[in-house]
RNA sequence: UGCCCGGUGGUGUAGCGGUAGCACUAAGGACUUUGAAUCCUUCGACCCAGGUUCGAAUCCUGGCCGGGCAGCCA
């Protein structure tokens, strides 16, 4: 039983295949059903690769987005294009079907009025408190309204005045007559209709009641004649509620199916949560890029193909899962290494002089672009006598295993030559090292010595003169810890990372960087993947986020070291 | 002590009656003009207890653990 099965898929698209194949349906349709009331983040991802891919993998299939509408109060139109946004930028398409559950105000009343007709709905004159009270608990029932049993013509007259703006917010809502014993508190005489007075973003002041989500739902739904409708397990038990309505009117039976919601660990992810973080000003915005949305993403450098690609890895049971942010790091650090183009740039400059070369001296050195596609080409760098290098790159008294520079010692500038310390300058009353003296050796050009003599460490430079000097953004995982419990934190700096971003105001950046534009994503050689700031970047003055540190063997190895000493 | 769902290595996932596979992570090694990438190796799991069966991760029962549900939110 060791062969992949390679036409093992999700249950949900199980589902799909059986629904073909029996020939329940000929055609599938899903739909998105964001509220626009928030930014979508990385948990909704998988959402939404599930419905598009759904959507596009099926013969004539395809996916709705429809936003879900039905509560003015905390809705507005730049959610839903920051939501549009997010979901084009993702890599998906819905056509001409831009949907809102408000195109269907009309129809629902309508569905409405049919239930109150049949006797199945009836306007509740309770307060919010005695409805509440009347509802019971998670173990005791609850008790019937006083208003249960309205004539059929009183409700009628009742609802069509709350249609008419006749009454007060809260004064009456319609509520569907089912079970105030049932166990499940979803079929308690849910509410299908309240009074609402704010204006809507899609039909501005023409209603003043909004349906409800279980009622509103799965009609949308129905209408649509979405095949599989796809929400998270939160609302499985809604899913009898979901039946009865479409049971109830006799329309097109779409079929809820639950799946169990991602989450990441290393951050948070609740609408509640995120909102604080931005409040409070701990981060810039929601599209900061320590935030885990779309939008945040998309700042840090993140690309639609590695978010596409964790969700497949990640894939969809009915289980509550945390799946591990390294996973995604992963995903990203594979996309971003066979396209981002390689450039050098120091992040802690270390000045040092090469003694032997001419003081006015330029040549440049041709560089790849990108080693593992050499149809990127190459590009020229300028050496001269005064370079910059990493300060983690020189040691003065190296341990065992550091194979960069140290006095005496040989290695390569990366597409330069070889130099070797002969020299280590020192600020007398700090005893700070500031800068180096080196010698290079002319024959070892590019890289290569021709004597065949072997260097261990390959260190990437800068030329001091043609330097750019820019600012660089680093940015680490919001959270230190992988699961934060925030639900008891009352104070958020205690599941922040502190070095969520630490700033490096004057970075030493090849000069080829200087036309760098807004969103540009590069690998610079040894510390990771950089994306241009696509907010602060300035026409030849580009900042740089790190999405991404390469990973580092080097750093694992020091820390373990450490470990073991202490 | 209500109802519903779930429980496979550290994480995610496959397996659907013939005793566990994949990916990430971690550890080691090879290679290397990025201590990257690539390649190889290794560590490592069926929540527990009964039952059915020749045979159970798979089916049944009970327990334990985790999650969801008491908005005129979605």
């Amino acid at each position: 039983m060791n062969n992949q099965d390679k036409n093992s898929v999700d249950f949900i698209r199980a589902i799909v295949r059986e629904d073909l194949a029996t020939g329940k349906h000929d055609q599938i349709i899903t739909r998105f059903p964001p509220e626009p009331n928030g930014h979508l983040h990385i948990g909704h991802a998988t959402s939404v690769c599930l419905n598009f891919g759904i959507g596009k993998e099926a013969a004539n299939g395809y996916c709705n987005l429809r936003f879900d509408d039905t509560n003015p109060s905390r809705e507005s139109n730049a959610f839903v294009e920051a939501i549009k946004r997010d979901i084009r930028w993702l890599g998906f398409d819905w056509g001409d079907k831009e949907l809102y559950a408000s195109d269907y105000f009309q129809q629902l009343y309508d569905y409405a009025v049919k239930l109150v007709i049949s006797g199945k709905a009836y306007v509740d004159s309770q307060s919010p408190d005695e409805i509440r009270e009347s509802r019971g608990t998670l173990t005791e029932p609850g008790k019937n309204s006083p208003y249960r049993d309205r004539s059929i013509e009183d409700n009628l007259d009742l609802f069509s005045r709350m249609k008419s703006g006749e009454f007060e917010e809260a004064s009456q809502v319609l509520r569907a007559k089912i079970d105030m014993s049932s166990p499940n508190l979803n079929l308690r005489d849910p509410v299908m209709y309240r009074i609402l007075r704010s204006p809507h973003h899609q039909t501005g002041n023409e209603w003043p009641i909004y349906p409800m989500y279980d009622f509103a739902h799965g009609l949308s739904d129905s209408i649509e004649g979405i095949t599989h409708s796809l929400c998270t397990m939160e609302y499985e038990d809604h899913r009898p509620l979901y039946d009865w309505f479409l049971n109830q009117l006799g329309v097109f039976p779409s079929r809820q199916i639950e799946f169990g919601k991602v989450l990441l660990s290393h951050t948070i992810l609740s609408k509640r949560n995120l909102l604080r973080l931005v409040e409070s000003g701990h981060v810039d915005g929601w599209d900061d890029p320590r935030m885990p949305t779309l939008s945040g993403m998309r700042r840090l450098g993140f690309t639609p193909e590695s978010i596409r690609d964790f969700c497949g890895r990640v894939g969809i049971t009915r289980r509550s899962n945390i799946a591990d942010i390294a996973l995604l790091e992963h995903c990203l650090r594979e996309d971003l290494n066979k396209r981002a183009e390689r450039r050098m740039a120091v992040l802690n400059p270390l000045k040092i002089t090469i003694t032997n070369y001419p003081e006015n001296e330029v040549e440049y050195l041709a560089a790849l672009n990108n080693p593992e596609d050499i149809s990127a080409g190459s590009r020229e760098i300028p050496f001269s006598r005064e370079l910059y290098i990493e300060r983690e790159d020189f040691m003065e008294d190296p341990p065992r295993k550091f194979f960069r520079l140290a006095p005496g010692r040989e290695i390569r500038l990366r597409y330069g030559f070889f130099i070797k310390c002969e020299n280590v300058i020192k600020d007398p009353d700090t005893s700070e090292i500031t800068e180096l003296q080196c010698t290079y050796d002319p024959e070892t050009r590019g890289g290569f010595a021709p004597d065949g003599r072997k260097v261990r460490a390959t260190i990437h430079w800068v030329s001091a003169r043609h330097a750019l000097p820019s600012e660089v953004r680093l940015y680490d995982r919001l959270c230190s810890d992988p699961n934060p419990d925030i639900s008891s934190a009352q104070e958020l700096e205690t599941v922040l990372n502190p070095h969520s971003l630490d700033v490096i105001k004057e970075a030493m950046l090849e000069p080829s960087l200087k036309t760098a534009g807004p969103g540009e994503k590069y690998q610079f050689e040894r510390l990771g993947y950089f994306c241009a700031d696509s907010e602060d970047s300035k026409p030849g003055t580009p900042i740089f986020n790190r999405t991404v540190t390469l990973r580092d063997t080097w750093a694992r190895l020091q820390k373990s070291q450490k470990k073991s000493r202490s």
